[in-house]
DNA sequence: TATCATATTTGTAATCGTTACAAAATTACA
DNA sequence: TGTAATTTTGTAACGATTACAAATATGATA
């Protein structure tokens, strides 16, 4: 999906694109590494310098509520965020800690046991070691 | 996977069989509920006064790393424990908040993309809303 | 059995990510 | 311009987890 107007896209999905969210949002855009929230704050503070912490965490939260953001927890102790809001994998690597998305269709995968369960979110990721790292 | 005797099983996955240990092991054999440590803890502590939670942290930190546990993060905030290390799908009710298990075959998974990584383990979780809380 | 070294458990304090909250700043609108 | 509503900010509080050192238990050896 490429956003050209990021402030109109905040607008189409209920949200007042304020400064502070306009910049969030279009790190995440520009940043699909799965930032953690002190990334984003890390990397904004330093254009933005009013930028508090608090502002991201609740902007995070509510691009979450709203759906344009999906919520990645790898680690019980670093939630990331990514903008691409497709069902895909992620694999994590154990050894740089580096991030990679990777598509997977779910489609085949038999879930005839919970049919009856209503599926509002896929999560499927991988843990181990990546191709730069098994060098 | 059936485990008649927990001592002798965890002195055969390298950990001594402390009083402690057994019966938090013992505990997530028969309590499939997928237990955060806080969980563990109360439900123990009862039957052992002296336990204390610290036990409980460094005794499934260990057995994580000997891998016959599986940690789960789906939630940010609650980090929950497996003692069935299968390959298997979780889905977490929103509603009731409890999380159930159910066979997932990845086989038929596509993992091209990613086929020079080296992967340890696998994650795939559900979120939505389970067959009794639809009603 | 007594002694000693090692491993485990325990309780407290510290740490870190996140949230609560109220004041300050900004925005929207009459 | 004035006023209300929204958003941002900074600080304090919270809760899960970890660090650490003392206490306890275990195991081997004599």
């Amino acid at each position: 999906m490429e956003i050209e107007n990021v402030a109109q896209y905040l607008k189409n999905n209920g949200i007042k694109p304020s400064y502070q969210r306009v910049r969030v949002f279009e790190y995440l855009i520009n940043n699909k590494n799965h930032p953690t929230v002190d990334t984003v704050f890390k990397e904004l503070v330093g254009e933005i310098p009013t930028l508090s912490k608090t502002t991201v965490y609740n902007t995070l939260k509510l691009f979450a509520k709203k759906n344009i953001i999906i919520v990645i927890n790898i680690e019980d102790n670093e939630t990331r965020y990514d903008a691409d809001t497709s069902v895909h994998g992620h694999f994590k690597c154990e050894k740089c800690r580096k991030v990679y998305d990777f598509d997977v269709d779910l489609s085949k995968v038999d879930l005839k046991k919970i049919s009856n369960f209503i599926i509002n979110e896929y999560h499927f990721y991988l843990k181990g070691i990546c191709e730069k790292c098994r060098e």
